[in-house]
DNA sequence: CCGTTGACGGCGA
DNA sequence: ATCGCCGCCAACG
């Protein structure tokens, strides 16, 4: 089970019409402060991969934009608001309305073990 | 093997 | 509030 794997199932909690931050499923996935790892997992992410990478956006509540993702992002807002998600005139979400709220008894914190 | 590269995030100026 | 810097670490050449 690598990072990824984990990753994934994380992701794939993530109810219809909610987003979860980057930041957020690191640490649910025991990644407390890789965040960039979980933007480099769905990257990674082809279609027919059973994973809703579009419920994942940034801190701000943006959906991250870059020339690598070849146009992507533009089609995550799409199926965002095709879900119910409203955006801002700014192109940002209201994390305190859509933000995820996961089951306590289903992600238990990992409690480290002292060397 | 090793340097570079990002779908990130937090902190300081 | 906004911007830049830097730690993060798997993948790629």
């Amino acid at each position: 089970m690598n990072s990824y794997q984990v990753i994934y199932e994380v992701v794939r909690q993530i109810p219809r019409g909610q987003v979860a931050t980057y930041g957020q499923v690191a640490g649910l996935a025991g990644l407390y402060g890789k965040a960039r790892l979980v933007g480099y997992a769905l990257y990674r992410v082809v279609d027919g991969d059973d994973v809703p990478w579009q419920r994942v956006v940034n801190a701000k509540g943006q959906v991250s934009e870059s020339p690598f993702r070849n146009g992507s992002d533009d089609l995550q807002r799409s199926l965002l608001e095709a879900e119910g998600v409203v955006f801002s005139a700014n192109g940002t979400i209201d994390l305190r309305r859509y933000r995820w709220q996961p089951d306590p008894t289903q992600f238990l914190p990992d409690i480290p073990v002292e060397g």
